[in-house]
DNA sequence: AATGAATGAGGGTTCATTCAT
DNA sequence: AATGAATGAACCCTCATTCAT
């Protein structure tokens, strides 16, 4: 990848999760990333292509953070681990959850959705863990990571780590 | 309010909330609405100024609804109506919900976030139980309902109903 | 038909017939008829629905002027008035012509061929003459008006009206 | 000239005569003949040079072919030869004549045209002949080509090769 | 109150062409 | 000789908005 298709990639990545995918016009990007507009089309095509190109990358990326998880066998640690890196996940790359939320809206299922993925590691080890009523501890914490997500995104949530820790205590993780 | 300016405010609740602020176009509003693309501008000056009446009449509804639920006394009685009202008012209306989360991310803190008045209504009665940090415990719960609103939106929350049940009983409400 | 709407239609044909469709501007065209370049997508659409409306109005205008001819009871009449009719046509209205044949190229068939409808009216005279081979007859002035009508495009024939009489004397008609 | 620098040559020609000239892209020229965009532009200047290049050698062919003609010397011989050899270079090589066509509209004279060498010829040898009014019977004839060549570039004329015999016929050719 | 006509600004995209390699 | 990278200008078209009626 030359070096202005990825500071074309860049720039979308940054201003798509921000001002959302509609709201971002092709002269925006190329402004931004200090290239012509033509070039964008050049490199993906059409300006729905760029999209799918950060899309994909998203994709690869929150796949290879998850199997290192995973490898874990104690139950408790899977699910805190899990948690733990959604979180981190959540806190220093948030241009790419942004973009997941956004076009969550825009695409509407065409997506991928992480947290699809963090539930079905939840279920698994709470059923490992003999609780009660897997399925709705696994979603409850699902929901709760999702709506953390939805505040990180706006800077809105303050003493954000206190709060994980609480939670990682309520759960004894 | 004649019937044309309604049926106008109708049509932007209903393609706002689906399609975004930014992707609807008067044109479309107008058309879905039956009407002339000028009467909006007529009525409403503008595009944001259709958007604000929308607005108003979402925080208008909202905090009605709310005042209902502080009448109560008994403190978890607060917590799990407040729980069960704004479950119920996801399910019942959601192109409200779905414009609110539209627009927090399209207004960026212009907008009146209704969790922030769910989160200080749940902290007054967890201080009132005198639980161990009433701050995280309030957060946690609403994150969580945002994180619900966010499924709900996409009709992608199965058994949504025991779910919440699930939680009523959790937290002994 | 509003004053600009017919402008456009009328700047339309003139630079469609003389430039060709492909490489007539929407933008030229609105500039030549002194509007706004959106009008022409007000009124017409794209720019297909502006050369389609063109197109309709070149086949309505000559199916017209053709059922005038037919009235006649005379074969020989019949194909002489045919022969001046369309050579007057093709005179006074170049810019029609020039858009059919322009069109033929452009549109491959999807047009309204006004050949055609002027070969079935010689073939039938030609019939009713008796005379050997109606068919290559007919097709044989036909396409020599259509050999006629490319070269009036062009103001490359001199001498035309009095080639006319020339093939009319030659016909005896 | 290499082979890349002559499948460009191929693919403008046939390009050409069947988009027209401004509708054919560069870049449609390169895939089609299956080299870059630049080369084009390495060999042929830029994209007009390549159509003159087009153009010249359609010229130099088509006079090469016409001194074949000339060299009869009975006037009928050389009449009935015109039609032909012009009837069969129409079948044979259509690119060519299609392009010679859509160049007449696109340049506007800048451009030889072949009917006039034909008309050239056949007016000397109509003049050979002592027919009354020579100029117009060569001015018909040629017309008549005119318009077959018109019709056989989209393959509407049917039983061509039989008008013609029809044509020669009547020409007592 | 309501509309059709009209527009300037901007949208995504394609164009012919140049440049570095 | 040949190419991929890169671009300014132009393309068709949609946008929110104004105006006359």
């Amino acid at each position: 990848m030359t070096h202005r298709k990825e500071a074309i990639s860049l720039a979308a990545l940054k201003l798509f999760s921000t001002e959302g995918f509609a709201s971002t016009s092709t002269k925006k990007i190329a402004e931004y990333a200090g290239v012509s507009e033509a070039l964008i089309f050049r490199h993906y095509g059409n300006k729905k292509g760029l999209l799918n190109s950060l899309v994909h990358k998203i994709e690869e990326r929150f796949i290879s953070s998850i199997s290192l998880i995973v490898a874990e066998k104690d139950p408790k640690k899977v699910i805190g681990k899990t948690l733990t890196e959604a979180f981190e996940s959540m806190q220093k790359e948030p241009e790419y959850w942004n973009l997941n939320y956004q076009l969550k809206k825009e695409l509407k299922g065409d997506l991928f959705w992480k947290m699809d993925l963090i539930f079905t590691i939840l279920l698994k080890e709470f059923k490992n863990l003999y609780v009660d009523e897997p399925e709705y501890e696994a979603r409850f914490l699902v929901l709760f990571l999702e709506g953390m997500g939805n505040e990180l995104q706006n800077n809105t949530l303050k003493n954000s780590t206190e709060l994980l820790s609480f939670v990682m205590k309520k759960y004894d993780l």
